[in-house]
RNA sequence: GCGCCCGUAGCUCAGUUGGAUAGAGCAGCGGACUUCUAAUCCGCAGGUCGCAGGUUCGAAUCCUGCCGGGCGUACCA
């Protein structure tokens, strides 16, 4: 409807003559439905470049506009406030949304600014040295609804998880199951670890000093030693004990990303970026580009050309790469690959350092604006008051599958979802444990089990409606509120993936559930008569698909009942 | 010190490009089930939008400066 009015109004202002070609015409749905269905502030703009105030510009618009709209999509077109034109939509316009929205059923919702366009996006990217925390969580939640809202705008989705696999975390990782794997084996001496929280943990001499000191790693141990006995006692290398880490670790993810019905299309490792070149290819790009120095022993970016304080370093004295450096060579393989837009969904802190990957992208004559990322406040765990650290270094923290045993994957979904990624998230576990039958997430599911418990009751009493319903006897207050709510969900869905913004969504449903809600308490389906029951359970139809489909795109269930 | 995020009802948070009388959930109080699910609905109460300036027809929203909280500011990731 925008795209209608859009020219109609700008037809008028040219008639009006002295305004702008490139004057921007806005319209926004007003708060109040006294204000109409859309509202433009253009007179209110104009005063100013017209010299005349606003009150008359409007009236003057609105008496053309009046003349030359289309009656069967505007019904009116009124002047208010200090110069506000208000649009009301014609009735049939709203029962031709209905009926489309009907046809269209479970693809309702999608549209296709992205159509022709492939979209990459990261998320996850934890590195296999542990479970999974509550902060990843939330970033395979809102990483994996992004991807959702994109595909629903008409890109061509692709899901990768990204692991730095080559550098000093997975040979500490490494170290600590052959630590734990010697000890198994006997006679290794042990020794007392105190952890910040005051629990102390039993290691042997040899763990390293930045270890893992998690049970899991143990566990890992013993599994390695059952199959390889004291075979791997004899042998310096680490490369067995960080495989079979690895390994297991990146089936516990997978499983419980599984859990969140979090797929991934594709992994990514850095390990492979070194083996095929690709990061010793972006440091000679970057050196031949003049950004590179050698100073003590290690290799710099010259990040102080791109406003930063100090320089950083890209390879270490120890001849080995900073994180930095494969994460740029890894953004060129996705250049690589052709994405029209990548998408990176990172905690807030790696808020330093995306800069210089992006800066050193776009040194390396990429254009770096095709990348978009997306940070999220962290998640605080609260139990009892008590704060809850979540390194991953220590052996007591609780696990993002913890969270799911708790409050079920779709609690977590939504929970993750409901709010800005900008908010930084105080998660009260004693709370969600005791609170999950009040959360938002089954006001939702309670709307859609509703509606097919209609269904169904409609089936037991023999009553089946007419699928060419008059949708137009469709005049109560409620019904046509909740007809203007369903037909706004394709805007919505797009507001939410151009903004990456995925908490639009869970609030406009449940503005979607009140609204039907409200409807179902005033008019009753089953049971009026047959024209009117048929309209009505049609409109009942509309809701459960808008509820179920932006579930869909939450990845939240729909159930049919509670 | 510098950079980023946050500060809105008792609590948790919405408030897309600046719009008309700042919203929701929870908690509190009061109503509504012989009816398709009361996990619902209706009503009441609850606010110096951290503070102070500025920009303009108009500011929770933009700018500046303070105050308070978080995260960074590694040859850790």
């Amino acid at each position: 409807m925008k795209n209608y009015l859009r020219p109609q109004i700008r037809s008028v202002l040219d008639a009006l003559g002295d305004v702008p070609d490139d004057f921007e015409i806005e319209l926004e749905e007003p708060d109040r439905p006294e204000h109409g269905d859309l509202a433009t502030n253009t007179a209110l703009r104009l005063a100013s470049v017209l010299g005349d105030n606003p009150r008359s510009i409007a009236e003057r618009l609105a008496e053309r506009l009046r003349e030359q709209v289309d009656p069967s999509r505007i019904r009116s077109v009124e002047v208010a406030g200090p110069g506000f034109i208000n649009f009301r939509f014609a009735q049939d316009y709203l029962f031709d949304g209905l009926a489309d929205l009907l046809a269209e059923g479970d693809t309702f919702g999608q549209t296709d600014v992205g159509a022709g366009q492939s979209a990459l996006v990261e998320y996850v990217s934890a590195n296999p040295t542990g479970p999974l925390n509550v902060g990843h969580g939330r970033n395979a939640v809102l990483g994996d609804t992004i991807a959702n809202l994109l595909d629903w705008t008409g890109y061509d989705v692709t899901r990768e998880y990204y692991y730095n696999d080559a550098g000093r975390q997975m040979r500490v990782l490494a170290q600590s199951v052959r630590t734990r794997y010697e000890a198994l084996a006997g006679g290794v001496p042990t020794t007392t670890r105190t952890l910040d929280d005051g629990t102390t943990v039993e290691v042997p001499e040899t763990f390293p000093e930045d270890g893992y000191l998690g049970q899991y790693i143990i566990d890992i141990a013993e599994e390695l030693y059952e199959e390889r006995g004291d075979a791997l006692l004899s042998t310096d290398d680490l490369t067995p004990f960080r495989e079979a880490a690895e390994e297991a670790l990146f089936a516990d993810i997978e499983q419980t990303l599984r859990r969140l019905s979090v797929e991934m299309d594709g992994y990514a490792n850095e390990q492979a970026l070194h083996d095929d070149g690709t990061v010793e290819a972006v440091l000679d790009g970057l050196t031949d580009a003049g950004l590179t120095y050698e100073a003590d022993g290690a290799l710099w970016l010259k990040t102080t050309e791109f406003g930063k304080d100090d320089d950083t370093v890209l390879v270490k004295q120890s001849g080995e790469p900073t994180y930095r450096t494969p994460d740029i060579a890894y953004h060129t393989t996705k250049f690589e690959r052709g994405y029209d837009l990548m998408i990176d969904v990172f905690g807030a802190d790696h808020h330093a350092a995306y800069p210089d990957v992006l800066n050193a992208l776009g040194a390396l004559g990429y254009d770096k604006d095709k990348v978009d990322v997306v940070l999220y406040q962290f998640v605080t765990l609260v139990r009892g008051g008590e704060p809850v650290k979540m390194s991953t270094r220590r052996a007591n923290y609780v696990t993002l599958d913890d969270l799911i045993d708790q409050v079920g994957a779709d609690v977590t979904r939504f929970f993750f979802l409901m709010r800005s990624p900008d908010t930084h998230l105080n998660f009260d576990l004693e709370l969600a444990e005791e609170e999950s039958e009040k959360n938002p997430v089954f006001y939702l599911q309670y709307a859609h089990a509703r509606i097919c418990s209609i269904l169904d009751k409609a089936e037991e009493v023999g009553f089946s409606h007419d699928a060419d319903a008059d949708l137009s006897l469709l005049i109560h207050e409620d019904e046509i509120a909740l007809i203007k709510e369903l037909l706004r969900f394709p805007q919505a869905l797009q507001n939410a993936a151009d903004n990456r913004a995925p908490h639009f969504v869970p609030n406009y449903l449940r503005d979607v559930a009140t609204a039907f809600s409200q409807f179902y308490d005033n008019c009753r389906i089953i049971g009026e008569e047959d024209a009117l029951a048929s309209a009505r359970m049609r409109l009942a139809l509309a809701a459960k698909t808008v509820l179920k489909n932006g579930l869909t795109v939450l990845g939240i269930s729909a159930p049919r009942q509670m």
